[in-house]
This record gives structure tokens, C-alpha cells and sequence, in this order.
DNA sequence: GCCAACGTTGGC
DNA sequence: GCCAACGTTGGC
């Protein structure tokens, strides 16, 4: 996370976070994951953008756009979620925010804190419920793609991470009593039998997956995956890796 | 390390 | 509320 909030932060985070003080919150697991955008961005679609359980307030604000997958009310719902599984310097210092889907498989659970992005945080706020599936997807890395599946496992609360100015994803604007920045936690479900790379990912991209939120707009840190692209990318999981492409 | 795409900020 | 400047993301 740090400034760029990207993923997962969480590692690093719990590096640093361990010997801060962040006293309140205790439970960081974490992991973090970027930022990205907002409110206007999203579009309904057709599928009912809504969120299921009523738990959730309609936000305002966001809906994560895209043509939505599958959040509606029923059945499983499905995200992309990135981590940046390499190490990255920020201001020549190693934030140490390195997550990839051995850590989580190790550590079962974490906590997706340090996204900074408006759109992708809606969506953790309001979208996510328990027992979505999620692709966890290296990116910022040498091969990029989807490396396995996590689920969520605790609803949109507040990022402590942005509350702790000793962390690299401490956000000022940010306070407990007003949390601007809200995560899940999620927890390992298994790795893709192969790595399926972004490579392979756009190869389909006039194809089944030409909607795919990735392709059309990677920068999005949580995405909305349809329910379609989630049973293709499985499929494509099956096939041999030399079938398709990429490795 | 480059750089295109795109999100965010802030003046007006 | 528009929009230009700026900053970030993230593939390559």
C-alpha cells in the first residue's frame, strides 16, 4: 500500500505495523491491495447492480462499474483483487509491501487494507459479502496474471492502516471517526492449478473475455468479474498451459 | 525505466 | 462544475 496503494501492503504492513504503535487496531491482518476510483465511474448495468443483502446502503457512491457482475442477489458473487507479489521502492525505500498468494495460502486470512482509490474501495465498502469469490492476481510484476482464488471472509470495515502515521499507507485525511478507507479481509482458498497470465487473459479479449474489467480498464485494484469470465478463466485453468498461450 | 492511460486535485 | 496540471498505475 503506501502510495500507491496498491495491494498488498498487508505484508509489509504487518512488518511495520507489528512494532508501531497502532494501538487500536489490533487485528491487521493484512494485505492490502490498491486504489482506484470512483463513484462516477460505474455503470450499471444491467444486471442489477445492487447490492444483496440489504445490509448494505446503497451507496451512493459507487457501484463498481463495469458491467457488474454478478452482484446481485443471488449466488456467488466474483472479484479480481491485485497484489504486487515483488518487492517495490518508494522513494528508494523497500515498502516492503509484497503480498502474493503464497503469503496468503500461509497465513490463511489477511486483511485487504491499503487501498486508495475511491472505486475500488465502494466496492469493498458496499459490494463484497461474505463468501465471494475472489481471483487473486499478481500484478506490477514480471508476469502478470491470476494465481488463485481467495474468499471473503469479513465485510467492508474501516483501514486502520490509514490511521497509523508510522504506516506506509497512513492517510491523514483519514480518522476512526471518519474512516475514508474501508477493506475486507479474505481468506485462501486454494491456488489456480497453473498460473493463468495476463497475457492469456487478453488473448481472449475479442472473445469471451472482451468485457472483462482487466482489459478494458486494469488499473481498477478490486474488480467486478462476471460470472461468465469466472467460469471461462476456470476452464482456461483446466487446459494445458501450451494449449493457449502464455505461460 | 519508459510511458500511456487514467484518476485526483485545485483554480477559476 | 469544468478542466488543466499533476500524480499514479501497471504493462511492457
Amino acid at each position: 500500500m503506501s502510495t500507491r496503494p496498491k495491494r498488498k501492503a498487508a505484508e509489509a504492513a504487518l512488518i511495520k505495523i507489528a512494532p508501531t504503535p497502532a494501538p487500536k487496531i489490533v487485528k491487521r491482518t493484512k494485505l492490502s491491495s490498491p486504489p482506484s476510483n470512483d463513484p462516477k465511474t460505474q455503470r450499471v448495468s444491467k444486471f442489477t447492480s445492487q447490492t444483496k443483502k440489504s445490509t448494505s446502503p446503497p451507496n451512493v457512491s459507487g457501484k463498481a462499474g463495469a458491467a457488474d457482475n454478478a452482484e446481485d442477489s443471488t449466488g456467488p458473487r466474483y472479484w479480481l483483487m491485485k497484489a504486487e507479489p515483488e518487492t517495490r521502492l518508494e522513494r528508494g525505500v523497500d515498502v516492503k509491501v509484497r503480498f502474493f498468494i503464497d503469503d496468503l495460502e500461509a497465513k490463511k486470512t489477511s486483511t485487504w487494507d491499503g487501498v486508495r482509490n475511491f472505486e475500488a474501495r465502494n466496492i469493498m465498502r458496499d459490494r463484497m459479502k461474505l463468501g465471494d469469490q475472489c481471483f487473486f492476481y499478481h500484478s506490477n510484476c514480471k508476469v502478470p496474471g491470476i494465481a488463485g482464488i481467495a474468499e471473503v471472509c469479513k465485510e467492508g470495515y474501516p483501514d486502520f492502516t490509514a490511521f497509523d502515521s508510522a504506516h506506509p499507507y497512513y492517510d491523514p485525511k483519514s480518522d476512526p471517526e471518519n474512516p475514508k478507507w474501508m477493506m475486507v479481509d479474505v481468506k485462501f482458498v486454494r491456488k489456480l492449478k497453473r498460473f493463468v497470465s495476463l497475457k492469456e487473459l487478453q488473448s481472449h479479449k475479442d472473445g469471451a473475455l472482451k468485457d472483462m474489467f482487466l482489459i478494458r480498464r486494469g488499473r481498477l485494484s478490486v474488480q467486478p468479474v462476471r460470472e461468465d469470465e469466472w467460469d471461462f478463466i476456470l476452464e482456461l485453468e483446466k487446459q494445458d498451459s501450451d494449449a493457449s498461450s502464455v505461460q
